[in-house]
DNA sequence: CCTGAAACTAGACAGAT
DNA sequence: ATCTGTCTAGTTTCAGG
């Protein structure tokens, strides 16, 4: 994988393709070769070549929490004590499997957290048994997504 | 697409197949098939399952968008005036391409989104000139994120 | 809920432009 | 450098247990 800071050109048919499969990985190569006109074995190369140029870090089955239950999603602006170094902070993080983001923000927090629960109870067990136990961890404000309204990637 | 507030039940089949697919969707399903033990054919049908109970949403190709420049991303608190309508303010929200995500949030803000641009002034221009352009925004709070440490979906 | 067969597609390679 | 044709292996549908 090429270093990231180099920028990666890419053509319009590049955009074509990227567009297509950022919508649904699994769309059939060949239909995309005979949308744009050009062959299978060409998207492939080009993959490929995306892929090696660090542009392309993967693909996702995106899955819907709320048919699992998870219906209460929340972000944690996280305030830590001096002697707390964030990547130790980070390091309890990520055991918790609710935390699904975690930012090292500038501006009032050291971290802003997402995360995803059931329901409020849930929630609040979240925040007091396993965010506030965080050694280090001496406040937190939290806001409650009532509905996540826009949810896209970068647009190419 | 089943009604989501039915919980979906899934067993230790499913939960595999999509701890697979999750962490990349183009894995070949009959190499997944090989390692569970069942056929390809059946793995299929689980997936039609789950994805008529809306459990499954989806599939996404990820871009990286620092390989395009992209490195600056922030959180931004948007009050809005009494008159303002959220769905107006969102459907504002829409046009702006750097917005990707956007939640309706309790607490200290009306709105709360996640924006992406290439530098800090990328990041100053769409906050002077789309953001507080938009008629009914009153103020906004940024939180730059210096890093995404944690970034991973619900964990089956 | 599963399997096996049939038709189509993915992904890799050699070779042409 | 990027394209095409071709070949093996994988995907996906369908009939049937």
């Amino acid at each position: 994988m090429k270093s990231s800071n180099s920028l990666v050109k890419i053509d319009g048919i590049d955009k074509k393709i990227l567009r297509y499969l950022m919508e649904d990985a699994r769309r059939p190569i060949l239909e995309i070769a005979r949308n744009i006109g050009i062959s299978g074995a060409a998207i492939h190369q080009r993959l490929r070549k995306l892929e090696a140029s660090g542009l392309l870090s993967g693909s996702k089955f995106v899955i819907n929490p709320k048919a699992l239950g998870y219906t209460t999603m929340a972000y944690i602006g996280i305030f830590l004590d001096k002697a707390m170094s964030n990547p130790r902070a980070v390091a309890a993080l990520e055991k918790i499997p609710e935390v699904l983001e975690c930012h090292y923000t500038t501006g009032n927090w050291s971290i802003l957290i997402k995360v995803l629960c059931q329901d409020n109870e849930h929630l609040m067990q979240v925040l007091n048994k396993k965010i506030q136990q965080i050694e280090g961890v001496s406040r937190t404000e939290t806001f409650i997504s009532l509905d996540q309204q826009i949810d896209r990637q970068i647009r190419i």
